[in-house]
DNA sequence: GATCTCATGTAATCAGTTACATGATTTC
DNA sequence: GAAATCATGTAACTGATTACATGAGATC
């Protein structure tokens, strides 16, 4: 199952946290920036999303500013592996990174924007897309339980190296459960004769 | 008070809605640049910010498209006004708009990244953070809360018209519950002794 | 024969931010 | 005298997206 974690909430604001994200990834573990493009395909990528374009472009600016080195490992067949591992600099960078406060994003949500357009719009799509968006929620928050029950089966005895990405797990099926009871929310407002599912 | 809504997942993804946040706010009421970063401030910009800069910007491009159209309203003391109105080709871009699915947005969480730096970082400073966040969902929810007491306080009794708005306000006191949720949470794991508040 | 995986990038474009610019009127 | 309100923008920059490029081996 090929699945991207999404929210009804588009938030932006806090930018340039590409950099710590891959600072994240590398010192959990040493990886080449198609591993690391992989990586944000799943795992932290339900919550941190970025192309393999976007990450070769990064790295290299990391590796200038000293917080990465890589090492070329030929292979035959294929093209060399450039491997990329944390320095010590880049174990600082993180250090000072999560003793400063992330400002509280902002919400973005052009769902939202296409709420407030209900006088002036499709009213019957509009209805149509709380259900497709419900269905992709219903999915997601599955699959986080599923995860969740698969890699934590006891969340009271977790190791202290789980508890984040635990409590991360944990934000993301909040915030399906929320999705989802909003879009209940709607749906009972504007489609009230069909209580069905 | 001078709130700007916030949320604890960070999406994007859904670029070029700026357009349609203008068109449904112009729908509303017509208004100049001034007039829509003043509305992006408050009302719909809990949702969907934008800067004046990005705005005249985009009315500029949404003139030479056809979807608006201003009239220039001398004032004395101050600059002209341009004030801006919705054409028929505008109303027809919203019907349209509304009639396509939006997509799900992409989560982003910068502070999601944070919680999985925990065994690389400095997990009292993280604890910190968790808490000052905390405050501010607090305080968005008793704003959003206070809003809806004051404009709408019968949410059974809505009118047609309203129902858009209501169910966005909705949403963020949903998003804001979520939040706070999961800081609680967060602390309990992390801080466990400490159940105050 | 087509598509997928591995593995690296460059180039063009775009939405949005930050900084800068102007100038009168009103409020503290 | 300083700051806020009204009202419009331009310029430089940046994070990220989309499109393009290459090439071998493995699977369908």
């Amino acid at each position: 199952m090929h699945l991207v974690a999404q929210h009804p909430f588009a938030y932006y604001g806090a930018l340039m946290a590409l950099e710590h994200a891959i600072l994240v990834s590398l010192a959990e573990k040493s990886a080449t920036g198609y591993d690391l493009a992989r990586r944000f395909d799943a795992s932290i990528g339900y919550f941190w999303q970025a192309s393999h374009q976007q990450i070769y472009k990064v790295l290299g600016r990391m590796e200038r500013a000293g917080w990465v080195e890589f090492e070329t490992v030929p292979q035959d067949g294929r093209p060399d592996k450039k491997v990329y591992v944390l320095t010590s600099a880049g174990r600082d960078e993180l250090g000072a990174w999560t003793s400063k406060a992330t400002p509280v994003e902002y919400l973005r949500s052009e769902f939202a924007v296409k709420l407030r357009a209900l006088p002036f719009g499709n009213a019957t799509a509009i209805v149509e897309d709380v259900r497709t968006r419900r269905r992709v929620h219903e999915e997601r928050l599955a699959y986080y339980a599923e995860s969740a029950a698969r890699f934590y089966p006891d969340p009271d005895a977790l190791r202290p190296d789980q508890m984040g990405a635990w409590l991360v797990l944990r934000g993301g099926m909040l915030a399906e459960e929320t999705a989802l009871a909003w879009c209940d929310e709607i749906l009972q407002r504007l489609a009230p004769e069909e209580t069905d599912r």
